[in-house]
DNA sequence: ATGAATTGACTAACATGTTAGATTGAATGC
DNA sequence: GCATTCAATCTAACATGTTAGTCAATTCAT
């Protein structure tokens, strides 16, 4: 018995947190974003317990912090706090990946459509310069490095609204979605394809074209959820029963 | 000068708290509610510190859930902390208002071409009971009452999609809006051309005109923006300075 | 073997003590 | 009279102690 105490110790001690000093703000702050990216690149795995001794322990913090940055996990829906009992990473659940997915296309539909008016050419050249980095990443099949240029792009978009809340609930209404998509690899001819649908989505915006551009973003989001669908019948011990 | 800080304690101590028993769930998430409902109805004035400690003496809480609830309001940018210094209720900026008001007709418009291809005779039939209610109170001038029955409306439109977050999104978004709502009396002749918005709404979701949905909930929501634009000049001390 | 009851370990929630940084306003120098 | 300094006072942030609810393993009765 002993034994096998010991043995989850050693598991969860040896996990891999980034340092705290990665990030900026309030200690709660800095807990806060070091416990979401493990939740997010499936460190903690969908249904495992949050242990709070064990995180103070390993971050060198006291309690505080911790329960500030999980009370914000847990507004996200990333993790299930049950009272006195304890807090899980939550469960995938189809529907509030799908929930998600709605919300994210809600959101990006009216900023690229706000853009169709009021976009302007420096911006215009700043997407085109990130989708040209993107082509010269679509031999390399180096997934992870086209992936940070693809978010950029979206971020890009949100932000030229001006709208300063705007880039940051997109990202949370898309975290389940984002989470999800750790759990399968990229087919290789996907790279393209995406790249394609970006630029669709640019030349839309930049002939001044309301209902193109809509055709085209909606067009390429939908793309994703296609490709997370099968996921809840390969790997079912992740989502909740339904 | 003692005189004076007694009476700036009588004067807050004679504030108009709700009671925590009106709200359910953890003490932290009661003290939130209390706390956004006094921010939102304008007892707490924009600009206006917030004392901690006057709070917790009256609600009978300690420090903690008080600190938790005022996290959970500045995540949502009703208050504004401070570090090491104080928590500020927000001042109004007609920047935040234009924004909320961008992601509120985000969200909505979602909702609304989502349920023109899958809603139900029977939630068409609660919107249409709905709007009776609505008219039933259009002589009457009671703001009030009438804003219940709106409200309820669009709660309805979002709860019908049948995602769970969207209805909460929405409110939080729309916060600021409706916070800066309270400063003015509606016009009366304002209640009928609202409830003929709405019944533009109902009726083209019904028909299944996704154009027409969206463009009459969006003549529908640009309203209300209409009548606040000129509070900024009206009470610019309740404004953050642009 | 099986199911109910119980107990003990674990946890979140809450209370309270401590620290450090910001603000304010009075005292000081010019 | 006016700017500057500096100390008293305020606050959020953080640490730690306490309480009470939950869960799971084990025991005990059947």
């Amino acid at each position: 018995m002993n034994i096998v105490i010991q043995m989850q110790k050693n598991n969860q001690n040896t996990r891999n947190l980034l340092p705290l000093t990665n990030f900026e703000g309030s200690l709660a702050n800095k807990v806060y974003l070091v416990l979401r990216t493990a939740i997010l690149s499936l460190v903690y795995h969908p249904g495992e317990i949050l242990r709070k001794r064990e995180i103070c322990g390993k971050l060198g913090v006291s309690r505080s912090p911790v329960s500030e940055a999980i009370a914000i996990l847990a507004s996200e829906g990333l993790v299930n706090v049950v009272p006195k009992a304890g807090t899980y990473v939550s469960l995938f659940s189809m529907d509030e990946i799908k929930e998600g997915a709605f919300l994210r296309e809600a959101l990006e539909l009216a900023a690229v459509e706000y853009l169709v008016d009021k976009i302007t050419d420096d911006q215009l050249a700043q997407l085109y310069q990130n989708l040209g980095e993107q082509e010269a990443l679509i031999s390399g099949g180096d997934f992870d490095a086209f992936y940070v240029k693809d978010s950029k792009m979206h971020e890009l978009i949100m932000s030229f609204t001006g709208f300063k809340r705007l880039r940051t609930l997109a990202e949370s209404s898309w975290v389940q979605v984002n989470r999800a998509r750790h759990l399968n690899l990229p087919s290789p001819g996907r790279i393209q394809e995406t790249v394609n649908e970006h630029r669709n989505i640019i030349k839309a915006i930049e002939a001044g074209n309301h209902q193109q551009a809509r055709t085209a973003t909606r067009n390429h989001l939908r793309q994703l959820i296609k490709y997370l669908e099968p996921l809840e019948i390969e790997r079912p011990e992740l989502f909740e029963p339904s």
